[in-house]
DNA sequence: CTTGACCTTCCCATGATTGGAAGGACTACA
DNA sequence: TGTAGTCCTTCCAATCATGGGAAGGTCAAG
């Protein structure tokens, strides 16, 4: 199977995979003599339990501990769960954060008028001398959320 | 007054203040003889409300429009309102995708003993063949957070 | 006049992902 | 056999906001 079959197969792009092998998340596959990839049920089997993964967050250091974790059929319970749950209070420490940020910003267009006249709460907080941070301490890495 | 002194009247890092005038979201100021820039008292409030947008979560791009409403005193309450309301929705969508995320998280631990042996459905979830996308469709670049 | 703290520009790294270019390989069809 | 089209390869660049650091100029205090 090559890597086209292989990402369709898996749910991960081609251009992922190649990633993934290149950061050591994932072995040097065999190749053919033309240099193409190939890949066994089994690697689509692990790209698939990477996706999820991904899904699910874990970076791609987590996921690296998962796998071999996965392949160790002799491994604690307790050593996964202890990712597992590391993660889950990250993602709830950001939930805090953004729900933070949304309900700071729903107050102040609550008491925007939003009609043509230029009095608006919103950019007179944001303006404000006298408040320093809007927020307590909500990380601003973990704030910006792209141009989606 | 110099960039460092504003950055820390602003609370924005000197890089920061730099990296916002080559994008543009701030102008260029006025140098002393030898290159220093040279920064007002306006021009440090205008980095408060800066870091302020940032704190709310605002991108960089929501930023220069939201900076260029507040200069504009004519301006209607509702171009801000709309801005922050958008930006709203973007953040209750990311926490809805953290909360999927952390609840089945969540829920897999707790079938998960945590002890010595090996089983561990955290890891049977991920390995599962017949469960194609753990979660619906969370993008997984909101996912990631980073090596926090 | 030296020391140390500041400033300047420039380049690099992050994390995960996508895009694209240039070129080789394979498949199907005439 | 030729060729068109689709796949594959590698390499390089961009994203977004931010920090790190080097090399070198400037300034103030002692």
């Amino acid at each position: 199977m090559n890597i086209g079959h292989a990402s369709a197969a898996s749910g991960v792009s081609a251009k992922m995979i190649r990633y993934y092998e290149s950061i050591g998340l994932i072995p040097k596959t065999v190749r053919t003599e033309a240099g193409y990839r190939v890949y066994s049920e089994q690697d689509v089997h692990t790209l698939r339990f990477i996706r999820r993964a991904r899904d699910l967050g874990f970076s791609v250091e987590q996921i690296a501990d998962l796998v071999s974790l996965w392949r160790d059929r002799e491994r604690a319970s307790k050593d996964v769960k202890t990712i597992a749950l590391g993660h889950v209070s990250v993602l709830e420490r950001k939930i805090r954060e953004l729900q933070e940020m949304a309900s700071t910003l729903k107050h102040l267009a609550e008491n925007c008028s939003g009609d043509s006249r230029p009095h608006c709460p919103i950019i007179e907080e944001l303006a404000n001398e006298d408040s320093p941070p809007v927020l307590a301490k909500a990380d601003a890495r973990f704030g910006a959320l792209g141009k989606a």
